[in-house]
RNA sequence: UGGGGCGUCGUCAAAUGGCAAGACACAGGGUUUUGGUCCCUGCAUUUGGAGGUUCGAAUCCUCCCGCCCCAGCCA
């Protein structure tokens, strides 16, 4: 057995469980609906969902919706498709607003016991009498109301007898507190606004400290997994369930994902989408599940990264490469070979009868036996890509150029004998001839070929377009800008390039969109929903490894 | 500044007083009908800094330095 380090939260739940404080764990995933889920979430998922997995426990999905001025059904739709589409099911879904009756009962049982009162101070007096991170604040001229009135002022409040923003439920706690968020923070406000799941029932709804502690003690959370700008906010999410008396779950933070060349912040993503950055949040571009999905990249490649990226405290920016390289690893063993060329120029084969065709067996994925051969057709005009010639090529070119034989991948080694040039210069067409003897790709005297090209058939292939992508962004750190200028100026304005009139293999008209295979020596790609019968769309969703680029660069 | 956190390779990240793991990236080599994959090699005499304790310190102590979070009726 190989012995694994354990993050720090695994070795708090080992603990846990070894000294018998919890027979059982339950974690859960608690996103607010007010936008998609992107690789950020992906971290979140994989760290609540695998840790529940992990030691036998449970893991709920819940939806924080606290905030109706945010928030929408569309975004619950699409936030259970991504999770389950990265391959988790959770245990019990849930809604905090669900629980705002239970919440309201427990917040009246706080003013009874005189932690809570209704303050009338607007926002701007709030502020000033909170006063600083070094000064003390001052106390509300509201905070001693009575029990009774403060529960009249309350119920007063639910029932909507008061202007939204006119007051507000406070914990009375201490306003010289040197933890800003114990000053007496808010419980609950007044948001005359319909919910997208109650409705008009309620015109006050809880803040985020009040109500996520009492969605976790509720449903017995035993760990509650957070990111690090929560850290200041335990003592008051312990507070509330120590007045309360009620289940005592944990909060435990951990660092949340950067990831070089992306940004990773809702609001930001949102900016992309409307102001029309990107097409859409499912943009092939965007780090959004969606958009990873359309991208191409598998839910277990996005698992992988998770897993390697590790859980820890200290900030951390991930290297997107490490992405990239969990995307390729887990692409090359799956996805199946195809041959498309992707910048066409015509090859005819000047000894090759005209009407003949012949069959070649395919490899469909040589990192996957089971995945067999098919046949693939050959015949004497093909097309081959246009990067794959060069008239006068350097000595480390392994390719075609004039007098040059190379191997045309599973069919016949082929040698260049002339070009065909328009007035312009540019070239049309290259002519070549085959050895008849090296059928499949092998000289029967052992010579060697450095050069294997990709192909398609002049009749057996059809256009398609495809769509380059790049990197969003152009700067490691794209929040990294000039005085006066956002992240959008670190937009990289060739992250799409459109081509058009590529060449793909026939048998692709066959296969819907989302099939994702390897163009051979091309990269992965992946079939778009824009597609239509008469034109379909291929989106890259990255490059192969490639050396020889890389060399070029060197010199 | 008050409070809360965090500093280990270019980037993530282990090591829990006993030989500074691993991955990615990078560099070089081998295999190869994908310039892909795969395989091999190299890549922290030192853990933000300075002292101290100890046979022995990334780990314990003291001081210093740097970075992040909180001061919404957002989450």
């Amino acid at each position: 057995m190989e012995e694994k380090s354990r993050d720090f939260i695994r070795e708090i739940i080992d603990a846990d469980l070894a000294s018998g404080k919890h027979k059982e764990i339950t974690t859960r995933f608690p996103p607010e609906p007010n936008g998609y889920l992107h690789i950020g979430h992906a971290k979140s998922i994989y760290t609540n969902f695998g840790i529940a997995e992990e030691f036998a426990g449970k893991c709920n999905l819940r939806f924080d919706d606290t905030n109706p001025v945010k928030e929408d059904v569309e975004y619950v739709d699409a936030i259970k498709r991504d999770v389950e589409w990265l391959g988790f099911k959770w245990s019990d879904i849930h809604f905090a607003s669900d629980y705002f009756d239970r919440m309201y009962l427990l917040a009246e049982q706080l003013i009874t016991m005189g932690l809570a009162y209704v303050c009338d101070l607007s926002p701007e007096e709030t502020k000033t009498y909170r006063g600083f991170a070094s000064k003390p604040g001052k106390n509300s001229p509201y905070r001693n109301r009575t029990v009774e009135e403060n529960l009249d002022l309350f119920r007063a409040m639910k029932k909507g007898e008061f202007p939204q923003g006119s007051r507000t439920l406070r914990a009375k706690i201490d306003m010289s507190s040197p933890t800003m968020c114990l000053r007496d923070p808010h419980m609950y406000r007044i948001l005359k606004k319909d919910h997208h799941r109650t409705g008009n029932k309620w015109c006050i709804y809880p803040m985020y400290d009040f109500a996520h502690c009492l969605e976790d003690s509720t449903e017995q959370i035993t760990h509650s997994l957070c990111t690090l700008e929560f850290e200041p906010n335990r003592p008051l999410y312990n507070w509330y369930l120590e007045k309360l008396d009620i289940f005592r779950s944990r909060q435990i933070e951990f660092a949340r994902l950067n990831l070089s060349y992306t940004v990773v912040s809702k609001r930001y993503l949102r900016k992309l989408v409307e102001e029309n950055f990107v097409t859409g949040w499912d943009d092939p571009r965007m780090p959004t599940l969606s958009g990873l999905k359309r991208r191409g990249v598998s839910p277990a490649a996005i698992r992988n990264f998770c897993s390697v990226i590790g859980l820890a405290k200290r900030n951390s920016t991930v290297d997107i490469a490490l992405l990239e390289n969990k995307i390729r690893e887990d692409l090359n063993k799956t996805a199946p070979r195809v041959m498309s060329v992707l910048n066409p120029i015509k090859l005819v084969i000047e000894n090759y009868p005209a009407d003949k065709t012949e069959h070649f067996d395919y490899v469909v994925n040589p990192e996957d036996e089971s995945a067999g051969v098919r046949p693939t057709p050959f015949t004497r005009e093909l097309y081959i890509e246009r990067d794959d010639f060069m008239e006068d090529p350097p000595k480390k070119f392994f390719r075609m150029g004039p007098g040059r034989e190379v191997r045309l991948r599973y069919a016949y080694l082929v040698t260049c004998t002339s070009v065909i040039k328009d007035e312009n210069d540019n070239i049309m067409e290259i002519r070549c001839t085959y050895d008849p003897d090296t059928k499949g790709g092998n000289a029967p005297d052992g010579r060697r070929v450095r050069g294997t090209l990709h192909w398609v058939s002049a009749d057996h292939s059809f256009p398609v377009e495809v769509r380059l992508y790049d990197r969003l962004f152009n700067k490691e750190n794209p929040m990294d800008n000039e005085e006066g200028e956002d992240f959008t100026s670190s937009i990289n304005p060739d992250s799409l390039t459109v081509i058009t009139n590529c060449l793909v293999e026939n048998h692709m008209k066959n296969e819907n969109p989302g099939f994702i295979c390897q163009f051979e020596r091309k990269g992965y790609f992946c079939i778009d929903p824009d597609s239509t019968p008469e034109k379909m769309i291929f989106n890259r969703t990255i490059t192969l490894r490639d050396s020889w680029k890389k060399k070029k660069k060197h010199k």
